[in-house]
DNA sequence: GACAGTAACGGACTGCAGTCCGGTTCCGCA
DNA sequence: TGCGGAACCGGACTGCAGTCCGTTACTGTC
């Protein structure tokens, strides 16, 4: 999906399509909330809005593009508290605490998001991984371990630990402690 | 391909419902060898079986369960070998060899059926998780992996670093033999 | 304020996955 | 060989994602 999409359109939006796009918004939060995202059609979500099919489509470009959207905003807390936040989180602290302390706060966003983020990931194939914000995580990983023999390729195994169809699976049987815990070992064990 | 090698569930099934599986496996494999997995619709191998639509999907569940069935032969061969096999794969090895020779053989699997493990694990939310299979693999590295911290996860994550959907997305990226030497490693650390 | 150009709109349309149920075929048994 | 009932068949049907394109209405210009 393209990144424009997650962004506000910087040159100018015209005023119905902002409107509409924010009515969008609003409706599928809220229709989101009341019957669960997978329930919810995408005519549902357009009717709701006041708002034709097409319009609906042309902007969010799927059902995965509109989970995407309504993501954004709390995505960006933590991408910003990752680039400028305090340590350890943040610039500052040692690379190994630094990667706990992202794992830990991509499973609080992850757990308080789940239905959502399973959404985005998975409505089209491959998606999860054209997403801005995987490439964001992954750079960011890959950075912090640099020096371990092939940092590209385990920050996207770490990445596919915290995937949301992976913790969805995984939270009935092990809780999410122990998920948390397991992802952590694994990127001490890696580094 | 040889169908007789296909999985016939054991409490007795009718001539007719024999022949029906067998055509609409065999239109499948060539539908799907012809055109690509993604491009073929159910409607389409029904036609070619000479089947219903209700036939299919009674018999497979779904499209996952169609890609499940036609992998299932492949799949089995590889079971038979790490149960009963020759070592490293079979038993008789050390544990972390026998891992290796697990991810490496697994891998083997999967690049050759790409497509269709990837239809197999993605074509309904959640599907990897329930197949029969994974639950095998699953316990097989759990076995192997005892002793350490926690051998459930560790396999979960091993597993998610080998999932379908995740080498697919990998492999223009960082190519096969990255991907595998990496999970090795990240097996080897875990342990 | 009117106008032209263009971005955005919206709902009819297509194709697909998956369901349903009246009708058909097969199998065990006498 | 004929019979009864269970298992199976198949295609019409539903609901959804995503597309297309004729129509609408916003914006910048005169």
């Amino acid at each position: 999906m393209p990144l424009e999409l997650l962004r506000t359109p910087p040159p100018k939006e015209r005023a119905d399509a902002a409107r509409n796009r924010a009515a969008v918004l609003e409706a599928a939060a809220r229709l989101f909330a009341e019957q669960g995202v997978e329930a919810v059609s995408m005519d549902q979500v357009a009717a709701a809005a006041g708002v034709g099919k097409g319009t609906l489509f042309r902007r969010f470009g799927d059902k995965a593009g509109l989970a995407a959207a309504l993501l954004d905003a709390r995505e960006r807390v933590l991408q910003e508290a990752v680039l400028h936040g305090p340590p350890p989180l943040g610039p500052g602290a040692p690379a190994d605490l630094r990667v706990d302390a992202f794992l830990d706060a991509y499973l609080d966003y992850l757990l308080e998001h789940l239905p959502l983020v399973r959404m985005s990931e998975t409505a089209s194939p491959g998606a999860r991984y054209r997403i801005g914000a995987y490439r964001f995580w992954h750079r960011h990983l890959a950075i912090l371990l640099a020096g371990s023999p092939d940092p590209d390729h385990t920050a996207h195994a770490l990445l596919a630990a915290v995937a949301g169809e992976h913790v969805a699976a995984l939270l009935p049987e092990l809780g999410a402690e122990r998920i948390r815990a397991g992802v952590k070992r694994l990127a001490r064990a890696a580094r």
